[in-house]
RNA sequence: GGAGGCGUGGCAGAGCGGCCGAAUGCGCCGGUUUUGAAAACCGGUUUGGGGCAACUCAACGGGGGUUCGAAUCCCUCCGCCUCCGCCA
């Protein structure tokens, strides 16, 4: 969330940030709030320092004084207790439209609606040509028997799939080389519970908002499957000071991802591209709280997941996502687009996002500056493959002909070696 | 799942319902001393809100209650530990 004192000082800039995101919020609502609270909070104080110095009083009174001083002491209790009643509803309230109030955009963000508005920066990589017929990844998989949709459907309802043989060393294959990239380049590889408390939900900004699309245990424990290890990655060091020698924190972590994928009815609902679940690497960095800086990081973790892309082969584009198509949290955000032939277009496979700090005020995600000062530190994130999705990449983009897969060189060495997958067919 | 114990500042660890935002030790920062360092000694060292400031208020796992007054008493939730049971 935004800082109080920064939504006050600069209610314009807010108002103008969650316009261009198309999100509707209550910033004058806000401020009035926060001002009735302030003069709320400063009678209160008042009023507790007369209770505190007339307790003292009572206690070294003699028995002929101490009734009357009671007494008055039990008017400043009563008017105390109203007072914090309302100054706790104040608080609520500013709270509540706090928690949705949107992080300011860069003005580097393009103005738009939704993704048909994001601007494309560059594109890498020549999209292949084919002298055969074309397929898509379902058909390609179908062929060789490793991807059984309708057992998925049976085991777990729509939007499951199952993957066999080679596809589901393919998965394990790109997963391993995409971890071992971002290791080699000093991030700190972890294994996280994505099995959550709602805290590190609304931390990382998915709550409020994100409840439809996340699924739930029921109330014997409350907790959350997250939709990537953004959330509790991002919030493993919430509530803590960090010293300035720990930053910047780079983290690398392989999990599990649920998406219950609401009102998306209809929409992708062929093959592998829309699921419920996936296995997703996915790249953090927690680091001090400079803007230069973080936007240098952002680009650090862009930089790494086209690498990755590269490296595979893969041709893809980066775009400039619009306001409409931002996340409340977010400063800005890029995403790589890769090419899938099946689709004849682009498909979202990556996210990079800078959030200032904006996830770690919500977190309390603190560290020391160099004078001593205790700061919000800036938080950023990346995917750096996601299972599915890649896949579909890599399927769809290195088939040859007689219905086998060419293995990019850099992950043979994950797969046993072999430059291709599947037997030829037909 | 059953029984019991415990949650205090970076860590360890005191704390009678008012004199406790909190003893003491360690750590850390600054100073004295020293050629330099160590040791010793002196001083400083939680976080958050409000205020230009002096300053003030809040917080002793979270929430609620009793009381004129709660770190201290009661309730509840969360977490940790020990023992028993069950299980990957």
């Amino acid at each position: 969330m935004l800082d109080a004192k920064f939504i006050r000082q600069n209610a314009d800039l807010v108002k103008a940030g969650a316009k261009k995101k198309r999100v509707a919020c209550d910033v004058d609502g806000f401020i009035a709030l926060d001002s009735e609270r302030r003069e709320l909070g400063q009678r209160a104080d008042e009023l507790r320092s007369v209770q505190k110095s007339a307790g003292k009083d009572i206690a070294q009174a003699s028995n002929e004084e101490r009734p009357a001083l009671l007494e008055a002491q039990k008017a400043v209790k009563t008017e105390l207790k109203a007072l914090e009643e309302r100054l706790g509803a104040v608080e609520t309230g500013m709270r509540d439209l706090q928690l949705v109030i949107p992080n300011v955009p860069a003005d580097e963000v393009p103005e738009g609606a939704d993704d048909t508005d994001n601007v494309e920066v560059r594109r890498v990589g020549e999209a292949p040509s084919f002298d055969f017929e074309a397929v898509d990844h379902i058909e390609i998989a179908n062929r060789q028997g490793w991807l059984d949709i309708e057992a998925g459907a049976r085991l777990a309802g729509s939007r499951n799939y199952v993957l066999i043989g080679d596809l589901a060393l393919l998965e394990g294959a790109v997963l391993q080389f995409a971890f071992d990239h971002m290791i080699a380049k000093g991030f700190v590889p972890l294994s996280v519970p994505m099995l959550l408390r709602p805290e590190p939900l609304y931390g990382t900004g998915y709550f409020p908002g994100g409840e439809e699309q996340t699924y739930r245990t029921d109330d014997r424990d409350d907790l959350y499957l997250a939709g990537t290890s953004e959330v509790p990655v991002t919030a493993l060091h919430a509530d803590q000071i960090l010293a300035l020698e720990d930053l910047p924190k780079r983290y690398v972590a392989r999990t599990t991802c649920y998406r219950r994928e609401a009102g998306t009815y209809g929409k992708d609902t062929k093959g592998i591209y829309r699921v419920h679940q996936f296995q997703k690497v996915e790249q953090v960095i927690l680091d001090v709280a400079d803007e230069a800086n973080s936007i240098e990081q952002h680009h650090a973790i862009l930089r790494n997941s086209e690498e990755v892309m590269q490296a595979l082969d893969l041709p893809y584009r980066v775009v400039n996502v619009c306001g409409g198509d931002l996340g409340v949290p977010h400063v800005q955000k890029f995403d790589i687009e890769t090419w899938m032939p099946g689709r004849d277009a682009f498909g979202e496979t990556h996210s990079a996002s800078r959030f200032y700090d904006y996830q770690a005020r919500r977190l309390g995600l603190r560290y020391r500056d160099a004078e001593g000062r205790v700061q919000h530190c800036h938080t950023l994130n990346n995917t750096v493959a996601a299972s599915t999705r890649m896949l579909i990449a890599l399927l769809e983009n290195h088939k040859w002909g007689d219905g086998t897969v060419r293995v990019p060189e850099a992950l043979r060495p994950y797969v046993g070696g072999r430059e291709g997958l599947g037997r030829p067919v037909e």
